[in-house]
RNA sequence: CGGGGCGUAGCGCAGUCUGGUAGCGCACUUGACUGGGGGUCAAGUGGUCAGAGGUUCAAAUCCUCUCGUCCCGACCA
């Protein structure tokens, strides 16, 4: 490609609204212009990492033998209906009607349509297990869309949907998956950990996150440092730690006016927050308040809150004036010293003895409180974040907390949506049974946004080579007034191209060092610089994008020298 | 949905408080010089000051409403 034909359009300043450093180089080195909140169209330089992430995805998900089709983005209400998800969905489904005024919605994935084809053409189980793939536009319909590509409503992924006779071939196909997606995110160059998650609304039962690490990631991860437990925070557990010591303090009431926050009764009566308690209270299923008591300093984990016994799912937080009246007093002042609604107390703080909590009466707290003896029965769960030093949970070393960006996601999923759309096949006894599905997402276009995280620097992107909107630039000084140069530039070029190189020459009538600065921008792992002074000695200058170095090669290996890089 | 910010040329911004000719830098066009790290000089192009209504002799500026956009929170496959 010749840069006088192709758009070149990076800028100097990016937009004010661009927050995290990916959002700004792709902005800055012209990959995706923004049409709207959470809209971006891809510009060609764009469209070509696109193309080279799927073409890996689609060659890793062949070779797992996945069959690609495609389906429709527009969905009608009816079969959401019936999954039950048009309710369930909320207002991140973008809803409208057509002419007829029938309903319809933009598809945020394709688990509906995908079993009615299943349901469809597969009668048998001879023809399981059976996986199908597309790489496909998705709208949703963000509460809050950010970071460029990372969280826009409109997004390319690659989602595939299993279907099996059992559970035992649905886990199996669930490995194989696994590692494809390894073998993807291998070779998309990604430093990346597949963790534990929750299976979230889309429900199920095992399920994988696939994490690139980078301090901008949205989500938690936590690790062991002594074995290989990883985990989504949603998910990482904490353990129970035994009975509490016996008690040494009596229960005293301490005068705390105005005081309402953990930091504020800490300060007041001059202790740790591991020494209080904090008390939450959430919706029960049944109008009822049921109080959520973590240590002071811990953070509620709201996915594992709302599966305990009793609960709302999802969580609802109670209203202050329900509080008022029910308990009689404001947030800031409740306590477990008699409390007369169910009581679910963590693991860490039903741990704790001669701790702090409030009275259930504005302006006044309990010091010396102990469980046994001035609490009615708790139940002791995990309800907590886990957080960094906590014990893993497989028992082996302590966990260490990082942040992530979601690229990929594994669900297993059963027979959720195959019971309620009525997806059977005929098994081997002739009796028809429910298909096991799984399902796989990759997120496409946020792939290149975590990569651009994790490879930058102050001059621009630093493109993994499988990825990299070209292999090599040809950065030619004086194209268009030396006639030697342009000479051995444009041989230089149908060489490559000869190659198979995925080659740039910039042929513009710019200065070196704009075409040394775009060329750093955009991340092109390889460039060969031509001028007169290398034309004299018969030699070419060569320099990485990874490396700061430059080193001189002659001009006739100047091709083969590149292929060997490429290899 | 709640709280906060912003909206002036393609991009980054000043001007708004205190009403009176719409500005700066980058980019873009033309020319000259220059030619290995976003160069210099000169001359240009480009704006319903987000929109609507109001106050006023006069509104980018004051008032009201609407829209867009970003941040924090709640939400999230």
């Amino acid at each position: 490609m010749k840069s006088s034909d192709f758009l070149i359009s990076t800028v100097k300043e990016a937009p004010n609204d661009a927050q995290i450093i990916s959002h700004q180089l792709m902005i800055r080195a012209g990959l995706i212009s923004k049409l709207a909140s959470g809209l971006y169209s891809y510009l060609p330089i764009g469209l070509k990492i696109i193309q080279k992430v799927e073409k890996i995805i689609r060659q890793e998900m062949n070779k797992s033998k996945a069959l690609e089709l495609l389906m429709p983005v527009a969905q009608p209400a009816e079969l959401w209906q019936e999954s039950k998800r048009w309710e369930e969905y909320g207002p991140e489904l973008l809803r409208f009607k057509d002419r007829h005024e029938r309903d319809f919605c933009m598809g945020p994935t394709h688990e509906e349509v995908i079993t009615t084809i299943a349901k469809q053409y597969i009668r048998s189980y001879k023809q399981l297990p059976i996986n199908f793939y597309q790489i496909q536009t998705k709208f949703r319909d963000e509460i809050r869309p950010r970071f460029g590509v990372m969280r826009s409503r409109e997004f390319i992924m690659k989602d595939a949907y299993s279907f099996h006779i059992d559970k035992k071939s649905l886990g199996e196909t669930y490995q194989v998956m696994h590692q494809t997606y390894c073998n993807i995110f291998d070779r998309l160059g990604l430093d990346y950990r597949p963790v534990l998650a929750d299976s979230g609304a889309i429900g199920g039962d095992s399920s994988h996150e696939f994490h690139v690490l980078a301090e901008s990631g949205e989500d938690a991860i936590c690790f062991s440092d002594d074995s290989s437990y990883a985990a989504n925070i949603e998910r990482a557990e904490t353990l129970p730690q035994g009975e509490p010591n016996a008690p040494k303090q009596e229960l005293e009431i301490a005068h705390t006016p105005g005081v309402k926050t953990i930091d504020d009764v800490c300060n007041l009566l001059k202790i740790s927050p591991k020494k209080s308690i904090k008390t939450l209270i959430v919706e029960g299923t049944d109008d009822n308040l049921i109080a959520l008591v973590l240590r002071g300093d811990h953070e509620l984990n709201e996915v594992k809150a709302a599966k305990l016994d009793g609960v709302k799912n999802p969580l609802q937080m109670a209203e202050e004036t329900k509080v008022l009246k029910q308990l009689g007093c404001s947030f800031g002042s409740i306590g477990v010293v008699n409390l007369d609604i169910p009581i679910f107390v963590d693991y860490a703080a039903a741990h704790l003895s001669d701790f702090v909590c409030g009275s259930n009466k504005d302006d006044e707290h309990y010091i010396g409180v102990n469980w046994q003896r001035d609490s009615k029965k708790i139940v002791a769960s995990d309800i907590r974040n886990v957080v960094a030093g906590d014990p893993s949970p497989d028992g082996k070393g302590k966990i260490e907390i990082k942040r992530g960006i979601e690229v990929g996601h594994i669900f297993q999923l059963g027979t959720k949506y195959s019971d309620s759309m009525n997806a059977n096949v005929i098994g081997e006894d002739g009796r028809a049974v429910y298909m096991n599905m799984g399902c796989y997402g990759i997120g496409v276009t946020r792939i290149i946004a975590a990569s651009i995280e994790q490879n930058n620097d102050d001059r621009g992107i630093i493109f993994p080579q499988a990825i990299a909107p070209f292999e090599l630039v040809i950065v030619p000084i004086n194209y268009n007034k030396s006639s030697r140069v342009k000479a051995l530039a444009d041989q230089l070029y149908m060489d490559c191209i000869e190659q198979n190189i995925d080659v740039l020459i910039d042929d513009r009538k710019e200065r070196p060092g704009i075409m040394f600065a775009d060329s750093e921008l955009l991340g092109i792992p390889h460039r060969l610089v031509i001028s007169d002074t290398h034309a004299d000695n018969g030699k070419i200058e060569y320099k990485s994008r990874m490396h700061p170095d430059k080193v001189e090669i002659d001009f006739k290996e100047a091709v083969s020298f590149i292929v060997d890089k490429l290899d």
